[in-house]
DNA sequence: AAAAGGCTTTAAAACGCTTGCATTTGTTTT
DNA sequence: AAAACAAATGCAAGCGTTTTAAAGCCTTTT
């Protein structure tokens, strides 16, 4: 009753040549003799062998797995991300151990560690705040790191983004040429570089360059959520904001029905543009103007770097940003 | 300038005991002296020492990595699956490789045969439709399987679903209750048999109960998204259904949206019930009316009877219902 | 104080594969 | 036909752990 399994001694034995050249035609080694790859081949088929990967991994010390730090796969932001990288991380023959961290620097610790542990030949991270902790574990292993979507503001880590500065910039501009002269800003934890250095920057930009003031009142910094997103509208109705940039769709649109619920008019009193572009901006009414950015691109382009890295090519630029725009839809005039 | 990664043998050697010690203090087997425990965790923190998962898991011939089949990541009802899966896979220890399908029956075959040669100690497995390659790929190897949110029509293999007839019994007929004669059921494919056996079955089985009769016409079969939604609006609406029961919350979101932008009011001109109660249900205006299913908790359940199964502990009964119920949100009166 | 046991600890054999090097076989040259 | 060289193949040493059988080391017993 044991587990029985075909090894590749077996295979070697029945098709009379050594283990070596059995494990030559299995990676596909050319110099094989096509007569005896096809011997092989055909014991391979009648014992149905199937090559143990953790036997090879331990052996080439080349795992073939990924590993995916994702703070939520069920924010369709980021999992738009993640179906890029599976798919050319599948198209590359490799695989994805996939972990959520909820951005919580004990998790993304925790989980860094078990993936390192387990030997993934390379490593995608997302997530907006990289603790002191994570930059040295990053730096101690010698595990090719790429960030997808995630900001890096040392730029010492590849990644791949967009350039968040000058999208909030063009955001809040079309705002403020719609005629806003009060545009709320608002989005997740300002801790996390990406929404208190890169947005906030692009706000302020938008802000000076229209001689407009800043006003601390009208930043909201809250947490990526729907909930939070109707939960935030009243404090924005209390100021004289008539606009907002909001980091976050699922954000955004808790705002939008936060607002709409509080029969204010889309986007006669209040217009929206929303940072991210996922498929939920088409699902609301009004549906959602957007920066638009290629998530699932980022994810793909981040995995396909990460090749790169792990295949020890020779990058040009390892900090990658991708094309961005603006689509007004049905919150903006 | 090499990897100079530090071995259980290092270890062993600086501590002067054998590796076999220190593998069972790393390992936590009480048969270890305190003093001779403590020398060794000295050591292996003064040369930050990390096991191998892979060497582990070769002589161990335990991998604590479970594969995870979905049909698509940016679903959804999927990832919210996926959350719960991996929440209690970590609690377990365990790892979750994350592989696409699209519930393609090509590539599920395809990732299945690379998940069972990462040696992966169990798997879980999301798509509607399991081949008969795919099931005898599950009866060859001995890797337990577990299904989640995805019905085997034959309870051969372990799953966690909730009781589809009866809830979309319940829908349709709550439906009917507010004054349907017409009710529409549109879902997704009907060679599923979580469609076409057993949605459809509660369909009928509500009809029946009314005394309605069925009508071939009132049965839209469709693919699970927004698009998919909105396009079929068109035909519902030629017919004289005044509801209609649908199989999936984006899908249900186009519909809902196509009719309202062709000025269909809700729930006074029609009505919907969906079928997941993911958080897209509360994010469209009306709110949609939907079965509720834990969805969270399937994914979560099914990892916990797949931790089982792995330690080949007893099983009651392998086919495991979770409550649902009806919510009346804004799509019904 | 020798015999019995119970803990600890060690030695060494797996685990299934890759890979550098040596060897054999085959093909050209001369 | 021998010498050279190239192409195929085989050998065997790892890769870093776990694990079983055996050996040591202490206490207890008697």
């Amino acid at each position: 009753m044991e587990k029985q399994t075909i090894t590749i001694y077996d295979v070697a034995r029945e098709a009379s040549v050594s283990m070596a050249t059995v494990s030559r035609v299995v990676n596909g080694n050319p110099n094989v003799k096509p007569a005896t790859r096809k011997k092989v081949l055909e014991v391979i088929d009648r014992l149905d062998y199937r090559p143990n990967a953790v036997a090879r991994g331990l052996a080439s010390k080349k795992t073939t797995t990924v590993g995916v730090i994702i703070p939520d796969v069920t924010n369709i932001y980021f999992s738009s991300l993640a179906r890029g990288i599976d798919d050319v991380a599948t198209m590359y023959k490799y695989n994805i151990i996939l972990a959520n961290s909820d951005e919580n620097g004990q998790k993304e610790l925790q989980v860094l560690n078990t993936l390192l542990t387990k030997q993934v030949d390379g490593i995608i991270f997302m997530g907006n705040q990289i603790s002191t902790n994570m930059r040295s574990e990053f730096a101690r292993s010698k595990t090719p790191i790429v960030l997808a979507g995630s900001v890096d503001s040392d730029e010492e880590i590849a990644s791949v983004n967009i350039d968040y500065i000058a999208a909030v910039e063009e955001a809040v501009s079309t705002l403020i040429r719609h005629g806003n002269k009060r545009v709320a800003f608002v989005t997740g934890n300002m801790d996390q570089p990406i929404n208190g250095l890169y947005r906030l920057n692009g706000y302020k930009k938008a802000l000076a360059k229209a001689g407009l003031p800043f006003d601390e009142k009208l930043v909201f910094e809250t947490e990526y959520s729907y909930k939070a997103g109707e939960a935030i509208w009243p404090e924005i109705k209390a100021t004289d904001a008539t606009a907002a940039v909001v980091g976050d769709d699922e954000l955004a649109i808790g705002l939008l029905n936060g607002a709409g619920d509080d029969n204010a008019k889309f986007p006669d009193d209040f217009e929206i543009i929303t940072s991210n572009d996922s498929k939920l901006t088409e699902m609301s009414r009004p549906k959602m103007s957007s920066i638009t950015q290629p998530l699932y691109d980022i994810g793909a382009v981040a995995m396909r770097l990460l090749t790169k890295l792990m295949n020890k090519e020779e990058i040009e630029n390892q900090t990658i940003l991708l094309p961005y725009g603006i689509v007004e839809r049905g919150t903006t005039k």
